[in-house]
RNA sequence: GUCCCUAUCGUCUAGCCUGGCCUAGGACGUUACCCUUUCACGGUAAAGACACGGGUUCGAAUCCCGUUGGGGACACCA
């Protein structure tokens, strides 16, 4: 078997949904699988769509989750769409350009080929022509389509012209897609399609299978959108002679609505997710299991990046459209979050702690991080849980101190009885701090659960936190103090 | 309208190709309970699905036909 090789081939037209993205790592996977190779080729031959900084944005979402095409638009070919930036990874290749843009002297060879073998001619009719056209099939009722008017029409290549594919009629038709076995059209009812728009530059149909047969691609994978017009693209490979490479087609991700995926699902896009504080191999693995499962009555979610490239095969790619839940996403970010090393949890904080305007000292974040790792699903989550650690004025929730078994009354007592003994403390440690708690509640008479409540909310301002007596070593003795002072004077006056 | 794809718990799915091991398995979510200084983690349990109708067969989630539901395409967009 020749080498496997398969592409991502975004539009730039915007941002790229995790549903796009899957594409791509469905792709990745499948040629790391294979021991092949991955390629990166920009489909910009819509100029009116393509957006500045789209690439970028592609570019920059693949390095975060740790995919670097084999092959892909080199820093100058960047630079030609001006999209180069400082630290825009150095693709290359030897089958480039890998920007359509840049490649349409190779579309206009093969479509003049195309025309002069009969399988493709010249056009010029105007738009307006063409809609009147619709108009007028669908007043009578009729399948709206293009009449092939020029098709016996001498057009003079000096006029503004688009080139079109002689569609065959009642031609049938059939290929093995690469997840969905045999596909099959009786006749195919496609009204001679634009090949090379006006402007010179081509449609998806004349592009795509021009590079993938450039590149060399053997695996095209791509959403199932794309297979109405897959007997366009078999007839246009069989008129050009090339072979044609697997194709298999992908369910879409729709979002909880069961609409397409968008803003309103959640994290729509890897950067949002990112900004959420999902982790990259969270967020793979996920998406990952959207779509495709290791099957053989294996029930294993948490892959690894080594595994989804041991265990992945087209075969195990459902064929059913999937809805993207973000709660489960969340579920699997948390046992991430969790897996990672300590010092490597602490960096990846960091970031966040900057966001929300944080300032905590090294050593007590580090003291206290593994108690949060454990606790968060996402990294937003730190900042909130570690905001006691600041200098900013705590906004006490007293109110949540009172349930049944606490009282105002009895709140302050605790207060001021841990105040007494915490203060002549010399060593405010873990175990010692837990052992005076302790001891001030079975003095007290209360319970543990609602009067360690009362101290967290003293001392931390919030109702979850990070275990207590932690925190308050963290604090340190003077900070714990101030507080417990603090919440002693609201307790008396407030109410 | 025509064509194509698709259909297992609320969600992701295993099982389907190669019918019986399926009393349909796992995970998220939900609800209880246990652990417990809060919150998480962890543990235990519960509720929860083969879209429907016909066949074929001793036997169908699995094979066939139809119906219905969902999605997509029918552009000088991809």
């Amino acid at each position: 078997m020749s080498e496997v090789r398969t592409r991502f081939a975004p539009s730039p037209t915007g941002f790229q949904h995790l549903g796009g993205f899957r594409t791509a790592f469905f792709a990745w996977l499948l040629a790391k699988h294979h021991g092949g190779s991955f390629v990166l080729r920009i489909e910009d031959t819509d100029q009116s769509r393509t957006v500045k900084g789209a690439v970028r944005f592609i570019l920059e979402e693949l390095q975060w989750f740790g995919i670097t095409p084999d092959e892909g638009p080199s820093f100058s070919e960047l630079e030609a769409i001006g999209e180069a930036w400082d630290g825009a990874p150095q693709l290359a290749g030897d089958s480039g350009p890998y920007v359509q843009s840049l490649r349409t002297a190779r579309y206009r060879e093969v479509a003049d080929a195309l025309i002069a073998k009969g399988d493709a001619y010249r056009c010029d009719c105007t738009p307006e022509m063409l809609e009147r056209e619709r108009n007028e099939q669908m007043a009578r009722k009729e399948l709206p389509g293009y009449s092939g008017y020029c098709r016996t029409r001498e057009v003079s290549k000096d006029t503004k012209h688009v080139i079109r594919f002689k569609m065959p009629q009642k031609r049938s038709l059939s290929f093995i897609d690469g997840v969905r076995g045999r596909v099959a059209w009786d006749s195919v009812s496609l009204r001679d399609p634009v090949l090379m728009k006006s402007d010179g530059l081509p449609t998806y149909h004349l592009a795509s299978i021009v590079d993938d047969h450039d590149m060399r691609i053997s695996h095209v994978l791509r959403g199932v959108e794309w297979l109405p017009s897959t007997p366009l693209h078999l007839l246009l490979y069989e008129a050009l002679g090339w072979e044609v490479p697997v194709l298999a087609h992908l369910p879409v991700i729709n979002g909880a609505d069961g609409k397409k995926l968008s803003k309103r699902s959640g994290a729509a896009t890897s950067r949002e997710a990112r900004q959420q504080g999902f982790l990259a191999e969270a967020v793979l693995n996920f998406v990952s299991l959207i779509g495709w499962a290791p099957g053989e009555g294996r029930d294993q979610e948490i892959f690894s990046r080594e595994e989804l490239i041991r265990d992945f095969s087209l075969s195990g790619i459902n064929q059913a459209s999937g809805v993207f839940d973000l709660k489960k996403m969340e579920w699997m970010n948390g046992l991430y979050v969790r897996s990672i090393e300590q010092a490597d949890f602490i960096e990846r904080a960091k970031p966040f702690l900057k966001d929300a305007d944080m300032q905590i000292e090294k050593e007590a974040f580090a003291t206290i991080a593994p108690h949060v790792q454990e606790r968060v699903k996402l990294l937003t989550e730190v900042a909130p849980m570690v905001e006691f650690l600041t200098d900013r004025p705590l906004e006490r929730d007293i109110t949540a101190m009172f349930k049944k078994n606490m009282d105002r009354e009895t709140a302050l007592r605790i207060v001021e009885r841990s105040f007494e003994l915490l203060k002549d403390l010399k060593d405010f440690s873990v175990e010692v701090i837990e052992q005076t708690l302790r001891g001030v509640v079975s003095e007290i008479g209360v319970k543990v659960g609602p009067a360690f409540v009362v101290l967290r909310i003293a001392v931390t301002g919030k109702t979850i936190t990070p275990p207590l007596f932690e925190s308050f070593a963290v604090l340190g003795q003077e900070r714990v103090l101030a507080r417990l002072v603090e919440t002693a004077e609201i307790l008396r006056t407030q109410g």
